[in-house]
DNA sequence: CTGAAAGCGCTTACAG
DNA sequence: CTGAAAGCGCTTACAG
């Protein structure tokens, strides 16, 4: 391995001044740099990471620290970890994965000094891995909000996103409109706030209406979409629309939805919320998604927490960025009341 | 920030004593070992990770390389990504999130010296990154295998996955079976091996059944998968069952050929293999898929280059696992011939 | 504009 | 069983 010291004594300097070259940080002579650059070149060297991170005490890493993907990863996150990695590379930080599940593990690995700062994903309204990273004083950028709006975040903004899918179910005439969340395993005020945001903006949107909300809360599963499917058509069967925050559950909606001998969208319009662009296209009829913008909110949470680092900030950030509606056929009009009557009537004579 | 240096003086004794007992290095008399656990206990005292990587040359950071994922994530990738982290995780190691596209950028990351070992994702029957990988001297393993079959690496057993989809299938009867793959923009040699071994193995079954092979090279894509149906509607009409190699276009295959007028599995049998069971559940009808051990190998595959980091092994790994079948809905017997024509008529009819 | 030197916080032969 | 000391390869005041 080539160190700096070959470089200098090649070009005739210390090593201090090459040090100067490679980081810019001190002017150096035309002659001299130019010397050094040619050292540098003919014995290809680069400089040890690890060094540098000591002696300057700043590695250049970023953790990622999410819980257990293993098991159901879906693709939203995932475009999320992948834009979060290019951003940091960009800027000339790496980004670390650490998949920890208990608070214990990641106050250990933050105070190791490995990392410069972190990400946190999957944040709860209360969550306990943001004490742990207040505590710990390692430097940090929320993808989500704890209750606490004060600490730098990006999200999606859930409001506005029901408020858009509400409006375009609106459009098409529909007035009973569901909302159906995911099932988690945690204690109500652990869960993602995602989760209660976009209930209370669904809540707020059906008072608006003067309708009575309807709720259901599944598995992020296929097996949960088709639960929802029969709650839906057994303990709500007025229902005519439904927005799904639960991007597990939205192909077994769908399946659940025409296992009962309905249709999507005739007998029931669908949105799914806060997902990808090839989920919609995957289903069959093509599904109406908000697309999540995990893209650019994985850049933004790496660009935060880095202008945080590099002290290029003046106020803790606080992004919200609304999700995308990309129409499919899952959204149509609902039938009128004597239609479906009608439609009832053919079916009770066997037809 | 606790140093070992005011673990020692607390403990009254020399750094390098600290250092034997957090390493387990080296002997130490157990009254000397005692003072020096409760020093560390009540200072909070957490070992520099930096430090430590430059004194011993070693940072047990491990690189994940693969090509730029952030344009269309796919389940099984990601399914690999987390278990190579547990599974880094759980030996001491932790994994960086690599996404680089060109060798020259690759080569920079490895000669910084942060990384103790790498694995390379998507390889390629021929790969310039394996080569810059060897004249690097980072120690590595591959997930897929280029030609050399010498190098350390885990795979899926493409060769068993094939014969085994093509066997279920013939227990149904089916005799004309085609093969979808992916499209890829790389050149034909440059191809990701996956492709090559399952065409090979799918050509061979085909010989040995005495029929002509069938194989559609399409995009990745729900686009693609449509294409596909078409393709093979049109200029293959004979084929009863498809097997696909191609996870992306996998739901836009059912869809193109229900819009064609034809069932699945009616018309039509459709295996999808080396995906997720996951997938199988998002479509409809329920897809019969060869589920990928991605879990499974992202775990082997870290072990392997630990093991090589540890001087732990002898040959170079070579691990092959073949995808397990989970039956869907997807899959039954073909029409017989008779059947086919008077279903022809009947269309005929206008009916 | 350039250099000598201290220091980052550890590990690891080497001595005793 | 324990310690003094060199060294890992850089960065960064401090002098000149």
């Amino acid at each position: 391995m080539v160190t700096m010291r070959e470089v200098a004594e090649r070009a005739n300097v210390s090593i201090a001044t090459v040090s100067f070259v490679i980081n810019g940080t001190k002017r150096v002579a035309p002659q001299t740099r130019a010397r050094i650059e040619a050292a540098i070149e003919e014995l290809d060297y680069r400089r040890n990471v690890v060094a540098r991170a000591l002696a300057s005490s700043r590695t250049r890493i970023l953790a990622l620290l999410h819980p257990d993907l293993e098991i159901r990863p879906n693709a939203t996150v995932i475009q999320f970890v992948m834009s979060a990695a290019h951003g940091a590379r960009e800027r000339g930080y790496d980004l670390v994965l650490w998949p920890v599940n208990d608070d214990e593990q990641m106050s250990h690995l933050l105070a190791g000094g490995l990392v410069d700062g972190a990400l946190l994903m999957e944040v709860q309204i209360r969550d306990s891995r943001v004490d742990r990273l207040i505590a710990s004083r390692v430097p940090f950028a929320l993808i989500g909000r704890t209750e606490d709006d004060d600490l730098p975040f990006v999200d999606i903004d859930f409001t506005a996103t029901i408020d858009e899918a509400v409006g375009h179910l609106r459009s098409y005439g529909h007035q009973h409109i569901a909302l159906v969340t995911q099932r988690t395993k945690a204690a109500p005020e652990n869960e993602p706030g995602r989760i209660m945001r976009a209930e209370s903006a669904y809540l707020h949107a059906m008072a608006a209406l003067g309708r009575p909300p309807v709720v259901v809360t599944v598995e992020g599963t296929s097996a949960g979409g088709r639960e929802a499917a029969r709650t839906l058509h057994e303990r709500f069967p007025g229902t005519t629309a439904v927005i799904l925050l639960n991007e597990g559950a939205s192909a077994g909606l769908v399946k659940g939805t025409r296992e009962l001998g309905l249709t999507v969208p005739g007998d029931l319009s669908v949105i799914s919320a806060s997902t990808t662009r090839e989920l919609g296209e995957m289903i069959e009829p093509s599904l109406t998604v908000m697309a999540a913008p995990a893209p650019e909110l994985g850049r933004l949470a790496a660009d935060a927490l880095i202008d945080q680092l590099e002290g290029v900030q003046d106020a803790p950030p606080h992004i919200l960025i609304p999700c995308t509606l990309v129409p499919g056929e899952s959204v149509g009009s609902p039938r009128l009341p004597d239609e479906t009557a009608k439609r009832a009537t053919r079916n009770a004579d066997g037809r």
